[in-house]
RNA sequence: GUGGGUGUAGCUCAGCUGGUAGAGCGCUGCGUUGUGGUCGCAGAUGCCGCGGGUUCAAGUCCCGUCACUCACCCCA
């Protein structure tokens, strides 16, 4: 015997039964945005190195050393995409899409990439349901936009996360506000790292999660306070759409994103049954990226959500399994005319929605049975000699254990299994 | 990238101060002729993460390595 491969490092392998969970927690989060009007995208996984160091910022820690880059055969710089809006407004730009009606209303799903060091809820290929609006600077866009990521979660049936919002401004009030900070931040009593930090991301110091420096922060300028007038109104009218749209949030003004790009209305989500990696999604406006990135000069904003955590999320608060029953009628076919009569009928049902399995390998009448019990199959259908006489069908209802003899026809199966007496 | 913890059957884990491995669950079979879930009986399964070292002898001690995990960092 030769020596079992493993997966590289951090990758989550979905194995079933998990997968069903995954894959209805991915669908959850993405259907919000599907009856929101938001067109699906479907986005390369790689794209030129130089899009996510112009679009996320070359200073940020995604770019600076989590990034899976290297170099193709034509000598190109290719990264894995480590998030989801810059390849967007990528292909928002190189479609026309800027160009047609707006806003434009996308969404996405699927893998993403960091090098980071692994942990519970921290992966290096991650998966994330995203969406992202470019082209309107209407506060109902804001609102809509996380009332989508709300939405999703609730529908889930999560209840322990919270939503944390902000403003971070905008060109015009942002840059006096910050050379503020830093000059707060300078008569602070910090170590080397976080003075440096001070420099390349002020903001980023409010959310330092060490006593020593948040007691030194209590009175640390806010950005909140420091909104022009058109950011001011801009995030009052936010908060009311937010209202009208049933979501609920929490003002923290020290709440801070890690990509540059973010302007103005800003919010994570939060699971704090999760530890460390508590963020189960979060997004904002980034009102210079499109222009950023060689575009027309529209403002956006979006979300990414992360399923890997969503589903971590659903099963701290007990919600899985979410899906328990893949197939509606387990077959169980004894002999080879049977067997033959079994797969036609099966192809009938499966054509009108119905899902079935059958037992292959024929074993003992008993251990098909077990089988069907293992798939959690509600019904049973035997065909034995006896059925193949006289042209029917043993159908056994598994939870109750009743049984009752039908014609071999799609029809008479498919009105059983449906008739409102029957309750699975 | 930095620190701490863990690594024994498919799963959850026990194995005290070194003497060639155990439980529960699961799995397989049986409980008579074509019927699952409960119950009873029987059974299989382990390069004790990997490599090296100490020792008459190592799952048990030491070193290294890999993986997982928790925290920092960062974020989904």
């Amino acid at each position: 015997m030769t020596r079992a491969i493993s997966a590289p490092r951090g990758v989550p392998d979905y194995p079933p039964p998990r997968s069903r969970d995954f894959l209805f927690v991915r669908d959850a989060l993405a259907q919000p945005a599907t009856r929101a009007g938001y067109e699906y995208i479907e986005l390369p996984v790689f794209e030129s190195t130089e899009l996510f160091i112009r679009g996320v910022g070359e200073s940020t820690d995604v770019v600076s050393k989590e990034m899976y880059t290297f170099t193709d055969r034509g000598d190109r710089s290719i990264t894995l995409r480590p998030e989801g809006t810059a390849g967007v407004i990528r292909a928002i730009i190189e479609n026309r899409l800027d160009k047609g009606p707006l806003p434009v209303k996308l969404w996405y799903a699927g893998p993403f990439f960091r090098a980071e060091r692994p942990q519970q809820g921290r992966y290096r290929q991650l998966q994330q349901v995203g969406v992202e609006v470019v082209g309107s600077d209407d506060p109902a866009i804001d609102a809509e936009v996380i009332s989508l990521a709300y939405h999703g979660f609730t529908s889930l049936g999560l209840r322990n996360f919270y939503l944390n919002l902000t403003s971070l401004g905008c060109s015009i009030c942002r840059p006096p506000y910050r050379k503020t900070l830093q000059e707060f931040l300078g008569s602070c009593d910090l170590d080397q790292e976080t003075r440096e930090r001070a420099l390349i991301n002020p903001l980023r110091v409010l959310d330092d999660k060490r006593e020593i420096v948040q007691e030194q922060l209590t009175d640390a300028p806010l950005m909140i306070d420091y909104l022009c007038p058109a950011c001011e109104s801009h995030f009052t009218s936010v908060r009311s759409y937010l209202s009208a749209s049933g979501v609920q949030w929490r003002e923290n003004p020290r709440l801070v994103r890690g990509l540059d790009y973010y302007t103005r209305t800003t919010f994570e989500f939060v699971h704090p049954d999760l530890g460390a990696q508590s963020g189960i999604g979060g997004g904002g406006r980034y009102d210079g990226l499109m222009a950023e990135l060689g575009g027309e000069s529209l403002s956006g904003i979006g979300f990414g959500l992360g399923t890997d955590r969503t589903l971590l999320a659903c099963e701290a608060e007990g919600l899985t399994p979410f899906v328990r029953r893949l197939i509606d009628i387990y077959f169980i076919a004894m002999g080879d005319e049977a067997r033959l009569r079994t797969v036609t009928l099966m192809q009938a049902l499966r054509a009108h929605g119905i899902s079935c399995d059958m037992a292959f390998d024929s074993h003992s009448l008993k251990s098909a049975m077990k089988n069907a019990d293992r798939v959690a199959a509600p019904f049973v259908a035997i065909v034995g000699e006896d059925e193949m006489h006289s042209n029917s069908v043993q159908v056994k209802n598994m939870t109750t254990g009743e049984q009752e003899s039908l014609p071999s026809t799609a029809q008479a199966l498919i009105g059983h299994l449906i008739s409102p007496d029957r309750k699975a």
